[in-house]
DNA sequence: CTGTTTTATTGACATCGTAAATTTTACAGT
DNA sequence: ACTGTAAAATTTACGATGTCAATAAAACAG
């Protein structure tokens, strides 16, 4: 009996998966959300449509791939705000600036991450969205204990996030249309958010920055 | 010649109009995102599958009806928490609350209202729309009237609406399960930010509720 | 080479939205 | 009551989608 079982090395797996991953993130941005087709995505990584199939289980696995993919980016850019924050108590304004970067930068990246729409959702917790929400997590704490804001940090994580979430969600579906911006809107955030450590601090309320 | 022009009143066209989009919203409710499928839609309605094109151009119309309906619920309950607040300016917690008890009682129906995906927006502001953001509005103008918050109410009416949304559509999206519930953040959002007047007042900190 | 196993491709199927062709329906005029 | 005509509804058909099943190609051990 004869043992040909070679073929597939791990990296090579990975190495195709990451290109079909990489090919899928790009299809979003240059055609939009339907651009992310089995046939349209087999076209440019110049394969049969089938042979995803040996590397993923299906295309919701796919779309959870990307959407690991984006959350990592994601991660990395909310780490970069953090590093380059004057101190880890004042890193929240740059955290919440980078976020929203990220999300007008990446539109259709965003989306996948954050979709309502949950059936292309492989439940699992997901490492980089952990992560994520582990460096706000960790802003939050670092400004409580310099007295930014108080409250408790994995409450206090939550509403931050969802606030610039919700800011960012309600931009990317149209929804900011009666004439604010969504920068605008950020820097009003931030200014009655994290700016002030306790009380109201600024002089003429809570209005524009420019 | 002939004139035999009679058929459709212009009732029957809204009474067809008004059944497919119950029909539609009931199958969203029922058989999840993707139960909304012409044929399935013909199926529930007892008719063929291309009647609805004498009704609706397309299912993206479709879609923007039943978006418009949803809206228009969702005013009512907004409405409802307004006539049954204590005064025009102490509305916006029961507001808070009226909006996150939508969202969880029709989540399908919130799901399309502020889906980030936007291939099947008609784009037009839609009144109904406009009419829930001016509720949250005029709330707001008059919370700053009586002084419960202070800032611009344009401004502090988007912050509002975007605090509760973020954290609504976290949580359908499967976002906060790091052990917070939905019911506890948006009791400490509102604990937070329309509670007290001006300053932090309560005497243990921006804590949980119950 | 040869045989076997893994990988890739092809072809087919069910389902989707909907365009075009067709049938049914409902009335105005005789 | 019958007929002609126009509106409304249905049927049929097409291209596209995700993916199963059958088939071809490729890569190694002997």
């Amino acid at each position: 009996m004869d043992m040909p079982r070679v073929a597939l090395s791990e990296s090579e797996v990975a190495a195709f998966r990451d290109q079909l991953c990489a090919t899928a993130t790009r299809l979003f941005a240059q055609h939009g959300y339907e651009g992310v087709t089995m046939r349209a995505l087999a076209r440019d990584l110049a394969c049969s449509p089938m042979t995803p199939y040996r590397y993923f289980e299906n295309k919701a696995e796919i779309f959870a791939s990307v959407r690991t993919a984006a959350f990592h980016r994601f991660a990395e850019a909310l780490q970069g705000a953090l590093d380059t924050a004057p101190s880890p108590g004042e890193s929240l304004p740059g955290l919440c600036r980078a976020y929203v970067r990220f999300a007008l930068a990446e539109p259709y990246a965003y989306r996948i991450m954050f979709e309502l729409d949950q059936t292309q959702s492989v439940d699992r917790p997901d490492g980089q969205h952990v992560r994520s929400w582990t460096l706000m997590r960790t802003a939050v704490e670092h400004a409580v204990e310099a007295g930014r804001v108080n409250g408790d940090p994995d409450i206090l994580a939550h509403l931050f996030w969802s606030g610039v979430h919700g800011l960012v969600a309600l931009h990317l579906s149209g929804m900011l249309v009666l004439g604010r911006g969504l920068e605008e809107l950020v820097e009003a955030f931030i200014e009655r958010e994290v700016k002030h450590p306790d009380a109201a601090s600024s002089p003429h309320g809570n209005g524009v920055t420019n």
